[in-house]
DNA sequence: TGAAATGTTGGGGCG
DNA sequence: ACGCCCCAACATTTC
């Protein structure tokens, strides 16, 4: 009687134990689990944040698989050819992992699914990264969705199974496969000063990710739904982070939004209702894979948006200089953080593209270099959400006052005031902590005169956007 | 999960 | 008591 071959587990954007039906399978195969992370393209595609984030990442789930008797065998190259040399080295009979829906994911994923079968190797992928398989959700017209409120109604009384529990033990082979060392893939380079700045406000890994999680759906899904919406409070479930890297499974998060649903809480079905969006944002970027990168109504097409993201003006906006104090603030706590809140998100990416006229693209790319919670499908979906040029999307006269906005939704001023130090007798230490974290480069200090006016006027840039839509209309 | 302009209503002050 | 005006509050329309 032979032994059970070894199993590949691939981890990608699903560092967890937990809720893992990939892991769990190549576990049930029986034989010893090889879990491989590879620095392919796409990794090294990644912009500054995100690819400093997953390093944090990576360094976690690490440890944390050493916890079960296992270990996290990191590999560079082209991922068919890793895998390949893998099973030559391993002997081993299959290969498992969490699918993923962008585009470049799907080409690669189906590439090396096609090369591993010819070569008689078992490969099978695996849900997980969304609620909802995007091909099991379409309207009565046989479609699928487009505009958000009928999804939601055609998917809040689903039925979700209960999460995987978290294996026992992850059984090891007899003899481990070389590894590369994570501190030689140098995922933080990019960085620069930013890192260090940055360290604080992540919440890394599984664990951080269930202790989050706790407190959100015993104290905060209460009052999430009205408190959710002020930028100054920590009232948000926050973990966008861990979502982006499977950390957290959109499972756990649905089923415990669930029984706070039950329990009377509140907030919860506003909060299930945003799990929804990220669903939303997935099954638009499958079925419309070029939301990512070109207008998903093609009649934008035309529009006279700048796609320059060098202009003074679209620098001031990445600097947090407009002068609107409000679209400041957000664009220091995104570079301090890595994180925005996301009223705030709506906000910048109104300004810019509206005030400034310029192009979703460029506002899209610089949350891609800046952002440790980058995802490809919420952010093209947001982007193009904003712009007005998406499914679903806001009209494009829906055009934010950041006063406005700051009155109503930060009354005190408390969101300004933590993150613009220039003026202020005492700085708030997140204000100051902008100046230690932006590149020498920018000539940025904290003793500098903020902008006396707005780089583009409310008034004026809101006129000039709706005139460019009436002609572009006529 | 918009803002601003325009329209309507009703209370209160006043002659 | 009545008409008139002002203005806040709210509703509707427009971009």
């Amino acid at each position: 009687m032979s032994e059970t071959k070894p199993t590949i587990w691939w981890v990608r954007r699903d560092l967890r134990l937990a809720d893992n039906p990939a892991l769990m399978a190549a576990i049930a195969a029986g034989g010893p689990v090889i879990p491989v992370f590879i620095r392919d393209a796409l990794v090294e595609g990644l912009g500054a944040a995100p690819k400093w984030r997953l390093g944090l990442g990576l360094e976690a789930f690490a440890r944390a698989l050493e916890g079960m008797g296992s270990r996290l065998v990191l590999r560079s190259g082209e991922a068919l050819q890793v895998l390949r040399a893998l099973v030559a080295e391993t002997g081993a009979g299959s290969v498992h992992w969490g699918r993923l829906y962008d585009p470049d994911a799907i080409a690669r994923d189906t590439r090396v699914k096609a090369g591993l079968k010819d070569d008689g190797v078992k490969v099978a992928s695996h849900a997980g990264h969304v609620l909802f398989e995007p091909w099991t959700v379409e309207s009565k017209t046989g479609s699928f969705y487009r505009v958000y409120s009928p999804m939601w109604r055609a998917v809040k009384d689903r039925e979700v199974g209960a999460p995987l529990a978290t294996p026992g033990a992850v059984p090891a082979p007899e003899a481990w496969p070389g590894t590369e060392a994570l501190e030689d893939w140098a995922l933080g380079t990019a960085m620069e000063r930013g890192a260090q700045v940055c360290m604080p406000y992540q919440r890394v890994g599984e664990a951080v990710a269930q202790a989050r999680m706790g407190w959100f759906v015993d104290e905060a899904i209460q009052t999430y739904k009205e408190a959710r919406n002020y930028p100054a409070r920590d009232a948000t479930s926050g973990m966008s982070e861990n979502l982006t890297h499977g950390e957290i499974s959109p499972r756990q998060c649905w089923c415990a939004g669930q029984r706070a649903l039950h329990e009377g809480a509140k907030g919860a079905e506003t909060w299930l209702k945003e799990l929804v969006w990220r669903e939303f944002a997935y099954h638009l970027t499958y079925h419309t894979p070029h939301i990512a990168s070109e207008n998903w109504r093609r009649e934008w097409d035309g529009f006279p948006w700048s796609e320059d993201g060098d202009t003074a003006e679209v620098l001031a906006w990445k600097r947090g200089q407009t002068g609107v104090p409000f679209v400041d603030a957000a664009m220091r706590e995104m570079y301090v953080t890595g994180k925005m809140h996301n009223r705030a998100r709506m906000i910048v990416g109104s300004y810019l593209t509206k005030h400034l006229m310029t192009h979703w693209k460029v506002g899209k790319a610089w949350f891609e270099d800046c952002l440790t919670d980058w995802d490809p499908a919420s952010n093209a979906m947001g982007w193009q959400w904003v712009a007005g040029s998406g499914p679903d999307a806001a009209p494009y006269f829906r055009i934010f006052n950041p006063e406005t906005q700051l009155d109503r939704f930060d009354p005190d001023h408390a969101y300004p005031a933590r993150w613009i130090a220039e003026g202020q007798e005492a700085p708030h230490q997140d204000a100051l902590a902008f100046f230690e974290a932006v590149p020498r480069s920018w000539g940025l200090s904290q003793d500098d005169t903020y902008p006396a006016a707005p780089v583009v006027g409310l008034r004026e840039g809101r006129t000039r956007a709706l005139t460019a839509y009436e002609e572009r209309k006529g």
